[in-house]
DNA sequence: TGCCTTACTGACTCATTGGTCAGTAAGTAT
DNA sequence: ATACTTACTGACCAATGAGTCAGTAAGGCA
């Protein structure tokens, strides 16, 4: 007669809860969210949660790498895939790429990961060898092929891929921290890049 | 005959617990801090921290101001004093300084910035008012200079100083998240550097 | 030497929150 | 229908840590 008061579907409930935990994550951080606003959120118990997740920091864990794992892959397989010119992939889809990042979930991992890096060093092993080092590596082996067909020349920007990420950095932090006071991203990401290319071009 | 517990020493206290709250909130962060063990640091009791410090939040507010404050005029003095042509104020004192900062414990409130500026609107508007927008004022009043001498052209960077600070950002946001992984932060800011004077310069 | 002010102590309160678990009811098989 | 499994609930527990305050003693002054 009454309908029931909850169903079961214990296929959706983790990825459910996960998302949940994101959202709520983004707008306040790890240790200011409550597990129980967790719950809330994703129409469940506290202890269902615990059911799928257990301890807060399994499901901090789980929630960063749904969330970082196919952004990278992106990446990569584009690089891969294709027959464009190392500057004319670095105009074209990199910087496409690059110009996104500020706005994505990438950029509240970056909070996440800077907040909490120091009481998770496995969570940092885990984005040094899924993320940034992948990500790295593929700059890296963009600009040698650059270099290899004549387009750049040697430069100390092959050994610091870093470079490319910084003005992205930049605007993420800016993002967080003075979230009101407009900064045109877009065009700073874009400046950067147009002076890299100025910079090593051959 | 026994001699005192303690000594009263009413100047030195509010200076003593800043610095050993500072110290605290450098390894921890500002939430994972007990305010108990920043009493036990400064080697006094928690009612005494109590009696100079309302709460957590203004101790927290303090300690940023109080570190923030005297970096900032050293870059707007030695920038004011200087005779030195623009760009050779850029590859000479300026340069020095945006290496030092990754290091400094100006580090440590970015790094607490970005960890706690959703929570803190008003320690935000404060960094804004007394770092950010002094700092990116000097460093666009520079360029200006340059342009005006006929040492740079006009161009995109002028409106984006924030492109000076994003490397240093890049090394800040790598040491506190990838601590032990090694960076060369002085040949990232360095090179960065050369590739904004080769870009403007007319 | 004794008195008085107040810097200082530390045991206490109380709100918060991560985590547990005995019980309930949804769905399934017979 | 009835029995049975288990996804799910929510009241509860225990630990933690911010903030308080009645009391103590340092040190200056008469």
């Amino acid at each position: 007669m009454g309908r029931p008061r909850y169903q079961r579907r214990k296929e959706d409930r983790p990825q459910e809860i996960a998302e949940a935990a994101f959202a709520a994550f983004a707008e306040k951080g790890f240790t200011a969210t409550k597990v129980e606003d967790v719950a809330r959120r994703a129409g469940v118990s506290k202890g269902l949660l615990y059911l799928y997740f257990k301890t807060k920091e399994e499901l901090f864990k789980a929630v960063i790498r749904g969330v970082v794992t196919p952004r990278v892959d992106e990446l990569t397989r584009t690089l891969d895939d294709s027959e464009l010119s190392a500057e004319a992939f670095i105009r074209g889809p990199l910087l496409t790429f690059l110009k996104r990042l500020p706005g994505s979930p990438a950029s509240v991992v970056i909070r996440l990961m800077i907040s909490e890096a120091p009481k998770h060093p496995d969570l940092v092993d885990y984005y040094w060898e899924n993320v940034a080092s992948r990500g790295l590596g593929a700059l890296r082996q963009l600009l040698e092929r650059g270099v290899a067909n004549g387009e750049f020349r040697e430069s100390a920007v092959n050994e610091l891929p870093q470079l490319f990420i910084a003005p992205v950095m930049m605007s993420i932090v800016w993002g967080i921290v003075f979230a009101d006071r407009s900064l045109d991203t877009d065009k700073l990401i874009e400046t950067h890049v147009d002076m890299i290319l100025a910079y090593i071009r051959a």
